[in-house]
DNA sequence: AGAAGTTAGTCAGTTTTATTGACTTATATT
DNA sequence: AATATAAGTCAATAAAACTGACTAACTTCT
């Protein structure tokens, strides 16, 4: 049947895009008000959700997940690491890398940061079936790649 | 079973912020090189997706998605409108609301902008089933509110 | 052991994106 | 007539990202 390919049609596809940049503006709009509060911005936001998520992150990884140059992320990291949220260790297989961490500091900080964004997501899975929350992931992952 | 409740849990929340960024980053990512072909920004590619999605949008509700301020918006609309790829109507309903809509030229450059973007959406959904597609929308829809 | 490659960091200058605050114009509502 | 709303504008500033050039430490390849 036709009718079971309309998901694959041009219009669901520009829907898609629309919804992925307002689940980014909503969420991640969030944790605003948090932000401001310790002189942080987005930028730093979006730093601290991949050191919570991924402690020991090396910076090249960092670079290749939020596609920006070493120099951006530079500046920001050093905020972090000025305001004692962020710590670095010596990579144990590789001298040259540096495995990074949030300090206790840091991850009280990002508990209080995600918070809102939490509370939002959390809300919408309360009103889906766990299937319709697995489903999401796996596509989502599925657009990542 | 406590089991069922566990995409309820912190751990859990925490990977879809991740994931919701990662699927921003990496998707409209995707336009960059065609978006400087034309000497257009982020800024420009997030105001086309809702013109072209929204045809006849008004600048107060692009506002309220976009979470900036007029004079940011104005900015970038007027870049479009330099560029002719933008048309605006005085409002039937309303004499001080403006409708905005994409001019052909804007049709068309939005198809090009969009084209990874769009491959790589269509790509994920081809490995998943309507009903996976059809909860992913949902959950998505769900997180916007 | 030496050359080449990788990871991280830095300096300086620039561009893009968004902000604050003040103010205008046109139209609609009460 | 007074008030509110939608859009637009001027000026100054801040935030976030970029380019290009370069150093330092360490690893891998030959």
């Amino acid at each position: 049947m036709l009718k079971d390919f309309l998901y694959l049609k041009e219009k669901n596809l520009k829907d898609v895009i629309e919804l992925l940049l307002k689940a980014y503006i909503t969420s991640f709009g969030d944790s605003e008000k948090n932000l401001k509060r310790v002189s942080l911005g987005k930028a730093h936001q979006r730093l601290v959700v991949l050191i919570d998520n991924n402690p020991g992150i090396r910076v090249v990884e960092i670079l290749n997940i939020l596609k920006i140059t070493k120099q951006s992320l530079n500046r920001v990291l050093q905020d972090l690491i000025k305001k004692e949220l962020v710590t670095q260790k010596r990579g144990c297989r590789d001298g040259r890398e540096k495995e990074i961490y949030l300090s206790k500091k840091g991850l009280d900080l990002a508990g209080r940061i995600f918070s809102s964004q939490k509370r939002r997501i959390l809300s919408a899975f309360k009103k889906s079936s766990p299937d319709e929350v697995l489903y999401f992931k796996k596509v989502l992952k599925r657009i990542i790649e």
